[in-house]
DNA sequence: TAAGCCCTTGACAACGTTGTCCACCCCTCC
DNA sequence: GGAGGGGTGGACAACGTTGTCAAGGGCTTA
């Protein structure tokens, strides 16, 4: 910029304000400027600049894997919101362990980032308050914070969902529904198994419920000794999108009526039709991040809880009568 | 920090010592100073320490699309060795638009990335000159870059992938093989062309090449066209993953012969099982990366060029027999 | 006991930008 | 012709950190 000036022969502060597009300078001499400014190959450093105005107009996304569809499809309406908004996009996966989480919070919170949003892996938060109370805004995405702190969340109808899968099994005929799906310390799947049981009331029988890793083996093995009881169930009830699929593969072809939660590519596609309570994560996405921008643009108001509601997709598996 | 250091009464550099772990500070004293920090919420404001270091510890990653599942198993294989050099992320789509290939480039630029890894959506890419001259490492994923820039890059074996797949079909008594892809303006898919007709041979026949959107309508109005042919194909090669799916959408259960370019999650599970070349996303990512933190440890040899193998999977659609 | 050395600490400048404030020039109006 | 005002341009400090250099104090050693 130094050279710049010179070049132009103007002060440092001229080119910066041409740089900015500030008024008050001749059209000649920003002209002037502006070649010096191409002949040079000049680009503004935006660390001096964040370092003077306090805003780096970067805003931290952290969720549990890229690689997981639902994920990328948040992180993509997120990334939309976050550009249209002019600001760039730091993401991280924390891969479901609260230390990570951690880590790359308080990475992000070093480089000053203007507004964080957090899929969480742990159940403690505390440790955000600093940065809360310096004022950067936080928005909790699908999982809520831990306890004492009380910021914007954006989380699905769990177990509504759940409730209607349940129902669904129930009116075509079932009565003994499993439920294969992830470790109840993560509050999506705590909140998918309450509705579950809140549904069946009754007709709840422990020993149908599955709580393993979302491997083929681990979920062939529990079906197995599911169906070799003497009321076997006659329907499945998959947590997510993982434990769908690999229940899918567990059945190896064996036709069982089943309701997955999550959408997933394809199940239109498969013998028969997988029925889905479908989420839809690019919404949730480009809630959290506008819930997020809306108080960067100053809105004070008390933390705001967004609920989305989840729509059943019926294509033939969760029509499949018992027996 | 200065309010630190004066909590602690010691000078700021004594702070910014303790901070940055270096020697020569006395324990007690250095316990004085973590107290302090503790005490008032302090961290360092990275801004500033880049500002002055001149180094970011930030990667730039342009890729076409998040929510595709190979660039979301790319970004994931990235951030994975950029997160191991305790290096951030950021990353952006450029939506297969080169416009917004240059503009992400050009402010993970004026952020002072360290170094870039780039998809890269249009085939001009001198407007890097800039940047390379002043030492920025860039390296190129997927696709190569445009004329007169040679950088680091990262391929796969496009056309070798076709040929495997056309010659798979060929062996099982295939003759007349349709090919579905992408826009030939598209790297990946000229040169998946380019591997179909070299392998066909005499046998190509352009009314059997369907270059459109990757939409199921589209795909269905091609192959109406295709069959009803004095001579049909009696096999499909489909350019890449989604068109692999639009095109069994199309299908609708209808069983024809088919090999479809990269691999994809139920692939096993559909009947019949879809035969694939797949390529390995994070593989790419993962070697993306590596070339680039070679660089930024010093290497300056000659730019490489990698070419990643492809794996032909079969699982039953490609060895269906004509008619 | 004094010289010399290492260990610890501190003062200061610099990184590249922007906000504040001031100076200048030319034009207009009295 | 002089004063005031709007339109330009520039000097300077500050953002928060780190690298350089030097100074002080205690210890060892001759």
């Amino acid at each position: 910029m130094k050279d710049v000036a010179s070049a132009a022969g103007v002060a440092l502060k001229t080119v910066s304000r041409v740089v900015n597009g500030e008024p008050g300078v001749h059209p000649a001499t920003a002209e002037r400027v502006r070649t010096a400014i191409d002949r040079l190959g000049y680009s503004r450093n935006e660390s001096a600049r964040v370092l003077r105005r306090g805003r780096t107009a970067t805003i931290g996304l952290v969720i549990e894997d890229v690689s997981d569809p639902f994920y990328s499809g948040l992180s993509r309406a997120v990334e939309g919101v976050v550009i249209e908004h002019g600001c760039l996009l730091l993401s991280g996966s924390s891969g479901e362990e609260p230390g990570r989480e951690r880590e790359l919070v308080e990475t992000f919170c070093a480089r000053r980032v203007d507004g964080l949003i957090v899929v969480p892996a742990g159940d403690d938060h505390t440790y955000l308050r600093p940065e809360l109370e310096a004022g950067t805004p936080v928005v909790f995405a699908d999982r809520p914070p831990g306890p004492g702190i009380n910021v914007d969340t954006v989380l699905t109808d769990n177990a509504g969902g759940a409730r209607q899968a349940v129902r669904h099994l129930m009116t075509h005929g079932h009565r003994r529904i499993a439920f294969l799906g992830d470790d109840p310390a993560i509050f999506t799947a705590a909140e998918r198994l309450r509705g579950y049981r809140a549904e069946l009331g009754g007709l709840f029988d422990g020993r149908l419920v599955s709580m393993r890793p979302p491997e083929t083996g681990a979920i062939r093995t529990d079906l197995t000794r599911m169906f070799a009881l003497d009321d076997p169930p006659t329907a499945l009830f998959t947590g997510n999108g993982r434990y769908t699929v690999a229940t899918l593969r567990a059945l190896a072809g064996q036709r069982v009526a089943l309701v997955g939660f999550d959408d997933f590519e394809l199940a239109d596609l498969l013998d028969p039709g997988v029925s889905v309570v479908a989420q839809d994560p690019s919404w949730m996405g480009r809630m959290a991040a506008e819930l997020l921008f809306r108080r960067l643009r100053g809105d004070a108001g008390p933390p705001q809880h967004l609920e989305l509601p989840v729509r059943l997709v019926t294509r033939g598996s969760g029509e499949l009568p018992p027996g």
